[in-house]
RNA sequence: GGGGUCGUAGUUCAGUUUGGUUAGAACGUCUGCCUGUCACGCAGAAGGCCGCGAGUUCGAGUCUCGUCGACCCCGCCA
C-alpha cells in the first residue's frame, strides 16, 4: 500500500464528518458517525452526522432515493451509528450554516446503513449540556462524545507529545517505574494491594516514583522522565483526583538553575506547540519569605497586582490598641489597597470579612477614601498623622479602599492571601498576561506542626538543606529552644526546594535531593524516624546512596493541572478520560466494588462483619 | 472525620416557606401531518415508589429523625 492522501480513509468511510468543503463538490463520499440531529420535513429529511472531526449535513430527497432508503432514514434517532453514501454538493443559495465549518456543503444521500441503533440517550450530546455531573459520569462514553470534553483530551494528547519531544531533544530517557511497590507510611495514605503469594503482606501503589527516580540516578541514567501515574488514598477536591499524572523528571550533576532552564524551555515548547502561545522566560523567581510577605500565599496569581503593604512603620507608635498590641507581640499590621473599591457596599465588605475570618483573622479593618471624606472601621482610632502616613505609604487615592489585617505573621499572610485572591477575581479583564509563571524557592526544610508537636517535612523528605544551613541540622539536636520557637535551628534551615506556580496554581514541585546517606538519616531523625525504622522503610534508598550516588535533583510538573489550565477547565475531571467522584468512586464501572469470596480467600482476607 | 448545597417524569427544573382534591413546565420519547431544515414547524399521547427508611399527623413531595448518593469547602493531601 502506498502513501495515503487521506489518512482518515477506511473500509467504511472515505472522509470524516469535518473534512469536506465546496472543493469536494460532486465527489462520491461515504461518511460514518452518529446521528447528531434529524429534521423530517415530510418529504425532505435532514440528518446531521457527527464524528470526532465534525458534523456534516446529509439530505434525503424522495425524488433522488428509493422508498426503502427513505424508510430507513425516517427511523434514525439520536446517537444511531450510521454509514451514509452520497454526493457532495454546495448548499442552495442562502442556505449555508455559518456556525458549522462544513456548513456550506451537504451530502445528497444515496444510501444509508444503520451500523448500530442507540437506545434513547439520557442526555443530548451537545456542548451546552444541562445534564448533572452524576449522570455525565455514569454515561461517560456519551459525555466524551461532546466536543467540549473531546477537545480537552485532544489538547492533553498534544501536550504529551510536546513534552516527550522536548525532553527527548534534551537527552532524557523515559523509563517506567513499578506500580506495585513497598508502602512508605510518610506523606499521603497509600492505596494498598494485597499479595496472594505472601498472605498478610501488601504492595502499595506509588504516590510518586520519587525513590525510584533517585535510584535511577544512582544507576547512571542521569536524565530520566516519565509521564507517571501517581495515586493517593486521600479525600478529593475539584482539583484533586485519587490518581493523577505528573511529568516526573530527575537529573544528575545539576544545580537549581539547570533545572529551571530545562523546565522553562519545556513549558515554552509546550505552550507554543499546543496553544501557539509565546511564553517569556526566564520566569520570575521569589523566595518563599518574599512571596508570603508580598502575596500572603506560596502560590500567588501574578496576573494582577494587589500586593500586600506593610504598615508596621507608619503605625509604630499608634495608640490604637488592636494595632499596637499586635506589633508589640512581633505580629504584623498589613494591608491591601483595592483601587476603586471605596464604593463597596457594607454587605460586600461584610462578605470579605467573613472570608478573612474563616482563615483565622479576628477582623478586617478598612479605610475607604471618598469624595466626602473617609469611611472606615478604624480611622477614628488613628491620629491625623497616622492616617496621612497610611495614605502616603499605600498611595491610597480618593475612590480606593484599604483593607488591614493585624495578626501574627503567618495568620496575617493567610488572611491577606485569601483576601487578595478574592479581590483578584474581579480583575479578570485587567490581567497583565495570559500566563504568569513564577518560581518560588528557598522554602524552609521543616515546618513545626502544633498537632503532632514535631517537625514535618515542608515538602519532601528527600530535599537537601542549603549547604550553609547544614550545621543547623546538627545543632538542632542540642538546641535549648522549644521546637515551636521560630528561631529553633531546624526552623531556620532552608531547603533546595522549589515550586513552579502558574496563574495561582502550583503546577510543579521539585528539589535538589540529598545524595549523602548520613544527611538523609539525620533528616529522617528530625522527622521522628529513627535509624531502625529508616532502614526498614527506606533502606533500599539509603543503601543505594552509599554507592557513589551522584548529586541529583528533579521536579514533577502536575500534568493534569497544566492541561486543565491550558483548556480553562474548572475541574480536573474535565481533562481526565475516566475520573472519580469526590467520594473516589467511578460511577461508570461502579468501582470500588465487592470481589468474589474466593478471591478474598486466596488473599487470606476476611471482611469485618462478613464472617459466617 | 466535620460543615454547606442538592436529590420530584428519560433529562433539566417548578411545587416544600404556610401539610389538604387528579404533582406541573420545558426538552426528550411515541403517533399523525408537513419538500430547504439546521433549537424545523403543527396537532395529539404516553411517561412519577416526589432517592431510600422510620416517625409526627385524620392526611406528608411538603414537617422531624436517620440513611444513601452527587457537588463544594475545612481537616487531610503536594
Amino acid at each position: 500500500m502506498g502513501k495515503r492522501d487521506n489518512i482518515y480513509k477506511t473500509g467504511f468511510r472515505s472522509h470524516t464528518c469535518g473534512q469536506l468543503s465546496k472543493s469536494d463538490t460532486d465527489i462520491e463520499v461515504s461518511l460514518c458517525g452518529w446521528v447528531h440531529g434529524y429534521r423530517n420535513l415530510g418529504g425532505l429529511l435532514f440528518i446531521d452526522i457527527r464524528d470526532r472531526w465534525g458534523i456534516t449535513q446529509v439530505v434525503f430527497d424522495p425524488n433522488d432515493v428509493g422508498d426503502d432508503c427513505m424508510e430507513k432514514a425516517r427511523i434514525l434517532r439520536y446517537e444511531f451509528s450510521i454509514r451514509v453514501t452520497g454526493k457532495v454538493r454546495p448548499r442552495p443559495e442562502g442556505m449555508a450554516n455559518k456556525s458549522n465549518p462544513t456548513g456550506d456543503i451537504e451530502i445528497a444521500a444515496q444510501t444509508v446503513e444503520i451500523l448500530n441503533k442507540s437506545v434513547t440517550p439520557p442526555f443530548l450530546v451537545e456542548d451546552e449540556t444541562t445534564a448533572s455531573d452524576e449522570l455525565r459520569l455514569k454515561y461517560r462514553y456519551l459525555d466524551l462524545r461532546r466536543p467540549f470534553l473531546k477537545n480537552k483530551l485532544e489538547v492533553r494528547h498534544k501536550a504529551t507529545i510536546a513534552v516527550r519531544e522536548y525532553l527527548n531533544s534534551r537527552g532524557f530517557v523515559e523509563i517506567e517505574t513499578p506500580l506495585l511497590m513497598r508502602s512508605t507510611p510518610e506523606g499521603a495514605r497509600d492505596y494498598i494491594v494485597p499479595s496472594r503469594e505472601h498472605k498478610g503482606k501488601f504492595y502499595a501503589l506509588p504516590q510518586s516514583p520519587q525513590l525510584f527516580k533517585q535510584i535511577l540516578m544512582v544507576s547512571g541514567f542521569d536524565r530520566y522522565f516519565q509521564l507517571a501515574r501517581c495515586l493517593r488514598d486521600e479525600d478529593l477536591r475539584a482539583d484533586r483526583q485519587p490518581e493523577h499524572t505528573q511529568i516526573d523528571m530527575e537529573m544528575s550533576y545539576v544545580t537549581v538553575d539547570d533545572i529551571f532552564e530545562i523546565v522553562e524551555n519545556m513549558m515554552s515548547h509546550l505552550f507554543k506547540s499546543v496553544l501557539g502561545d509565546d511564553i517569556a522566560f526566564p520566569f520570575e523567581r521569589l523566595s518563599y519569605r518574599e512571596v508570603m510577605d508580598r502575596y500572603g500565599i506560596d502560590k500567588p496569581d501574578l496576573r494582577f497586582g494587589l500586593e500586600i503593604i506593610d504598615l508596621g512603620d507608619v503605625l509604630a507608635t499608634t495608640e490604637f490598641r488592636i494595632f499596637s498590641e499586635t506589633l508589640k507581640k512581633c505580629g504584623v499590621v498589613r494591608g491591601i489597597k483595592y483601587p476603586g473599591g471605596a464604593g463597596l457596599s457594607r454587605k460586600q465588605i461584610d462578605n470579605l470579612t467573613e472570608i478573612v475570618k474563616e482563615a483565622g483573622a479576628k477582623g478586617l479593618a478598612y479605610i475607604a477614601r471618598t469624595e466626602e471624606g473617609v469611611r472606615s472601621s478604624v480611622a477614628k482610632n488613628l491620629s491625623k498623622a497616622e492616617l496621612n502616613g497610611i495614605y502616603e505609604t499605600t498611595g491610597l487615592e480618593i475612590g480606593d479602599i484599604l483593607f488591614i489585617v493585624a495578626d501574627e505573621w503567618k495568620t496575617a499572610c493567610d488572611c491577606l492571601g485569601i483576601l487578595r485572591k478574592e479581590l483578584g477575581k474581579s480583575l479578570r479583564d485587567e490581567f497583565k498576561t495570559k500566563w504568569a509563571f513564577l518560581w518560588v524557592e528557598d522554602f524552609p526544610l521543616f515546618e513545626y506542626k502544633k498537632d503532632t508537636g514535631r517537625f514535618d517535612a515542608m515538602h519532601n523528605i528527600v530535599s537537601s538543606p542549603f549547604k550553609k544551613d547544614s550545621e543547623l541540622l546538627d545543632s538542632g539536636f542540642e538546641s535549648e529552644l522549644k521546637p515551636d520557637d521560630p528561631n529553633h535551628p531546624w526552623a531556620r534551615i532552608r531547603a533546595n526546594q522549589y515550586d513552579l506556580v502558574l496563574n495561582g496554581v502550583e503546577i510543579a514541585s521539585g528539589g535538589i535531593r540529598i545524595h549523602d546517606r548520613a544527611v538523609q538519616e539525620k533528616v529522617l531523625k528530625v522527622l521522628g524516624i529513627d535509624a531502625q525504622r529508616a532502614e526498614k522503610m527506606f533502606g533500599f534508598l539509603l543503601n543505594a546512596l552509599e554507592y557513589g550516588a551522584p548529586p541529583h535533583g528533579g521536579i514533577a510538573p502536575g500534568f493534569d493541572r497544566i492541561v486543565a489550565l491550558m483548556t480553562d477547565s474548572d475541574s480536573l475531571r474535565d481533562v481526565i478520560a475516566f475520573p472519580k467522584t469526590t467520594a473516589a468512586q467511578s460511577l461508570m464501572d461502579g468501582s470500588p466494588a465487592e470481589v468474589d469470596q474466593n478471591q478474598l480467600t486466596e488473599l487470606g482476607i476476611r471482611i469485618e462483619g462478613n464472617e459466617e
